[in-house]
Order: structure tokens, then C-alpha cells, then sequence
DNA sequence: GGTCTTTTTTGACATATATCAAAAATCCCC
DNA sequence: GGGGATTTTTGATATATGTCAAAAAAGACC
């Protein structure tokens, strides 16, 4: 979506219309907010395991994945849970941190090497107060969130590890090849033996 | 808000204040978007033990507490799993329903005697087309109760019963006087007998 | 104020899932 | 392609919380 980008390969060019086509999806994208929206992204890549952002850090980024898989995680005592995931065609960011503006209690961390259209809170803000119909991206973006949100403690709150498993299967099953069993087994608030038996009934 | 209320009694223009008050917090109301805003907004009150909306029905308005205390529950087994709560100077939706246009999964319940404004779906959606700075109040109270269901979720996978209790004491010390004790253990995921010994000790 | 209903507490027991430990399988890289 | 690291599986056991049932307490209504 950058300078770099608009002039790139075609390769770029391929990538950044997704993040575009996603966007237009929601809203009409007018050829001056696409210009501003290429000044204000930038294409960045992170290879497998690398940390975008870290626990305690600040987190005023925000990630749309054009290609690859990251996922977010904290620690409880020692031990990494993840929180979520985020594959090709959707954004991550350490929300609280980045709507807050406080240290992020997560790590973001790429599970495959990714292409990424990096947005800063800033940029995001003059982007709002630019073209006031962005408003409305940001929040149809976050409704969406919210209820993906929503389904998924209402799924961790009454259902039992076996059915948390199988709605994971049916919701994400190109995850289950990209992702460790001990990844899956704490974003579903199981242990990894737990998990490991529900596979092998 | 709305004709009722604006010609109403002190006590009614007090409870108006409220909602034009929570809004004024968080972007600036000009005598436009206030008489817009008393245009399409309806002052309703509802008894205590009353339903809202109905599992299975369309969610169509979203509601601003401006006294009392509501209720979100769902049928999990033929039980009431406590969703949420909203208390004075909050918004109450099924939000799923709403957002989505779908059947509602939850019924909204008095747990007392309630004042409430109430705003309509498409009310809301010719708000944003007419006033649009007003996307960004949709965004940033979005925003605000995403960061409240994080946080939530986060608690229910991995803190203990007790733990869900203490932290549920702290944050919303007020309702533990006007909810009950079973309709606080199925909003912590706990069956309401091992409350009742958490509280016991 | 007394009865009927609802809510809360208490008890005995069941069970899903966690924990700890070690073996087996898989992955990765020189 | 072999050896070390990582991930997954399997086993034995522990435990937090659930379930069912009934008593006690609190609340509601005539």
C-alpha cells in the first residue's frame, strides 16, 4: 500500500489489492482516499517466529494479513496461550493496547512468514478525520470482531473441550494444518494432553 | 429524547440528561444532532420481571440504561445463562442480533424497574447518514465494549471460580446487592452451588 | 402475620479436565 | 540422512467443579 508498493512488482500490486478489496467491500473507496490510504500503509514482511509486537510493549500498529498467518498470545504463568488467530484477509492488532493505549499484555507473533499492511494509530485517526466515511470502517470492522468475539466466550463458557474441538474443525479447519496442537489446545482453553485425547477417540 | 421527554417533567428532562450527557463525553452534540437525537429516540420504562426481547425474535433498537438494571440471558439445557448486565449509563442490545439483523439468542430481562432510551436500528443507520461525526460514537462505543469482552474472556479461560468472583466483586460491586446469586454464577460460567461455598468460606 | 414460592445453602458423590512424567513420533537443520 | 530438539501421545493420578437431592433461609403475597 506504500510508496513502495504502488510502484513495486506485480507482485506488490496483487498483494495490496487485497487489503483494498476488503476495504471496498465495506465501503466505496474513492480514488482520494486510495491515495491516502497508499501514504498512510505501508507493506511490511515478518518471518516465521518473529515477535511484531512484544509483551509490556506498546502496540500502535494495526496488521491486515495479505499473506500468511500470525497469532497472538500471553503468558499465565509461564505458560503461552493463545488468544487468536489471524489468517489471509483479516486484521490483528493487540486490540486493548492499541484502542487503550497501554502496554499490551500480548505478543503478536507470526506462525508462517507473512506480507502485511501495517496502519499506524495515527495514521488511522487523520485518516478518520480526513474522510469521515472511514469512521464507518472502523466501526463496521470492530462489530464484526465483536461478535467473532462473543461466539467464541459463549463457546468457552458452556460447551465442553470436545465440542469446543469440533467448532473449531467446522469454523477454522485450514488452521488445524497451519497451527501446533498446543496452539489450537489454548486458544480452546484445553491442555495440549487434553487435546491430544479428544483427537485420538 | 424523544417529544414525551423533552416536554416532559424535571424528572424526566434529568434522565434525558444521561444519554445527551454520555454522548457529550465522547463527541460534541450540536443543537442539530440534539434535536435529531430527541427526533428518533423514544423514552420507554419497563417493569421489573419484563421482557425487552425474546430469544428467537428480531433485536432491532438498542437501549441506554438510565435507571435500573437489565439482564441478557440465553437457554443453555433448558437453563438461564446470564450473558451480561447493564446499569445506569450503559447500552444494552443483543448485539449480535442487532448488528446482523439475525434472531435474537438472548432475551433481555428487567431485574428492576427501568427507564431506558431507546434508539432503533435503522434510527441509528439514518443518524450516521445524516450526522456523520456520529459513526464515530458507534465506533468508539464499540470499541469500549469489545475491550469489556476481552477482558472478560480472558478471565473466564483462565482464572478460577474464585478468582471470577473476587475479580466480579471488584468491578461491579454494586450489583452483587441487586442480582442474584444464581444469575451471577451462570455470568461467571459456575453452576450456583459452588458459588454458594465460594461464599461460604 | 402466616403460608406459599423462590432462592440459597449444605451434603454425598460423579466426572471432566488438569498435572506430572515419560515414551513415541515428528520436525529441522548441519 | 542422521541426530538433537520439539511436538505429540500415552499413562497414572489429582482436583476443581458439576450433579442431584433435600434442608434452610429469604422473599412475596393475601
Amino acid at each position: 500500500m506504500n510508496f513502495e508498493c504502488v510502484q513495486g512488482s506485480d507482485f506488490y500490486l496483487a498483494l495490496c489489492m487485497t487489503f483494498l478489496t476488503h476495504l471496498s467491500s465495506i465501503i466505496t473507496v474513492s480514488k482520494k482516499l486510495e491515495t491516502e490510504l497508499n501514504a498512510i500503509t505501508k507493506q511490511i514482511t515478518i518471518s516465521k517466529n518473529e515477535s511484531l509486537v512484544d509483551i509490556d510493549n506498546r502496540c500502535s500498529d494495526m496488521y491486515f494479513v495479505e499473506k500468511g498467518l500470525l497469532r497472538g498470545y500471553y503468558l499465565d504463568d509461564g505458560k503461552e496461550i493463545t488468544n487468536w488467530f489471524a489468517q489471509e484477509g483479516e486484521f490483528a492488532t493487540c486490540f486493548y493496547a492499541f484502542v487503550a493505549a497501554k502496554p499490551s499484555f500480548e505478543t503478536i507473533e507470526a506462525i508462517e512468514d507473512c506480507t502485511l499492511t501495517q496502519i499506524s494509530y495515527s495514521g488511522l485517526q487523520s485518516l478518520y478525520l480526513k474522510f469521515p466515511e472511514t469512521e464507518r470502517l472502523g466501526r463496521i470492522i470492530t462489530e464484526t470482531y465483536y461478535i467473532k468475539l462473543e461466539e467464541r466466550l459463549l463457546s468457552l463458557q458452556f460447551k465442553t473441550a470436545k465440542e469446543r474441538y469440533q467448532n473449531f474443525i467446522l469454523s477454522k479447519p485450514s488452521l488445524l494444518q497451519r497451527t501446533s496442537l498446543g496452539q489450537i489446545a489454548s486458544y480452546l482453553g484445553i491442555t495440549q494432553e487434553t487435546l491430544s485425547r479428544i483427537r485420538a477417540e
